[in-house]
DNA sequence: CACAAAATTGGTCATTTGACCAAATTTATC
DNA sequence: GATAAATTTGGTCAAATGACCAATTTTGTG
């Protein structure tokens, strides 16, 4: 019921599975989750149905490998398109826009992550993969800002994780947004507006212990 | 190919309509919507499957106009729980927190909810709903604001219309964290998170001409 | 009540779909 | 290059599924 399906696994299995992969996701892009079957998925491979059974248990194993793929391809993508900052101020607004950029650089790919994330919800083997998911996307955030943190000393390792699950879930929400109702102007200012926010947000957190008056300033 | 599918309509054909509308819902956040087969939701509805044929054109149209009804819901529900307030900052934090109450005690719904809207951003006839729903529930929280600013003159409509976007986002994206790793505790820190950075930037916007300086304070 | 329109139903159909197997082919190892 | 393991393939199957229709029943209205 897991990923596997196959043997042993030589070389060309393992070159064969992953051409499936990402047959598999070409197939999905074009159609969604729900429309596309695995004769879809065998033809955008260029592999017989078959050989799809062979490497894979079932249309599920196959598809919950997809999103495995997906995750690690994006937060792959994600720490290569963000540069060095010199505080967490700048990481925040670099990692932001990074992040945005390569995100409605891939709107289709992020179409069918959402899919995938909702599919393996739906399945009791698989919903650790949804928590797996969100862990690898915050761990992305949250070790960019400790690097940066770690030299800097305004927040602590909790207080970036704090920023970084903030900062993910501004980001998640406005994605959302723009594939339901797409807007490039308007979701690069609410981007800017997300990184406004999230700053004001750090540096509340780092700036408790010497300036606690600043913190509550227009709360409540 | 849109909601339709009946004749005339007398009072009788309403009622079932709506039936299996919620016999719909049932079965939906039982199996999901992959999994959800035209048989399921007719027995959900006590209703015989062509019946079902009769009130809906396709199961596509049925299924659009289910996620209609729970836009409509949720926008009804929404408006009710959240209460008035004396200022902008204050309608923020009552808002959110009314938003995050409803929604995490209506967890299974707002699964659907999503399977749904992407559902419907696959289907060309039926991308506008996806944008329909996006603009309901901005529109729900811009209300608020604008009830409340109209009488501080805290925030314009645009303005409003901004931090409404933004709270949307904020709480959307929370909402999928904690779909996707539950955690009643953190969750509700973070939102706690969301009021003050939300309250922030909505002080940011209406303080601007008075205190231009602010805006800038923790920017870049 | 009569009667037309609306609504419901049982039964049927063509397709699609995931799965699978026995046979053929390729690969790797000695 | 022989041989066993790994891989691929064509063909087949049972089940599921959305759609639909002719016939029946219910509803509403004069």
């Amino acid at each position: 019921m897991t990923t596997a399906g196959r043997e042993q696994t030589g070389a060309k299995g393992e070159r064969t599975r992953r051409q499936i992969i990402e047959g598999a996701l070409h197939a999905l892009q074009t159609g969604g989750v729900a429309a596309t079957t695995t004769r879809d998925i065998a033809a955008g491979a260029g592999v017989r149905l078959a050989t799809l059974h062979y490497h894979f248990e079932s249309k599920s194993a196959l598809l919950l490998a997809v999103l495995e793929h997906l995750i690690d391809e994006t937060t792959a993508a994600l720490r290569a398109e963000a540069g060095d900052s010199a505080d967490v101020a700048g990481c925040i607004r670099e990692s932001l826009r990074a992040g945005w950029r390569f995100l409605t650089r891939t709107l289709d790919l992020q179409i069918v992550q959402y899919e995938l994330t909702l599919y393996a919800l739906r399945r009791d083997d698989a919903a650790g993969l949804a928590a797996y998911q969100y862990d690898a996307y915050v761990k992305v955030y949250q070790d960019l800002l400790q690097g940066v943190a770690a030299r800097t000393g305004e927040l602590d390792a909790a207080g970036c994780a704090n920023v970084a699950r903030f900062m993910l879930a501004g980001i998640d929400g406005l994605l959302l947004q723009e594939l339901a109702k797409p807007n490039k102007a308007r979701s690069s200012r609410a981007i800017e507006a997300l990184i406004a926010a999230t700053q004001a947000f750090a540096a509340g957190l780092s700036g408790t212990r010497r300036k606690p008056r600043e913190r509550k300033r227009v709360t409540d």
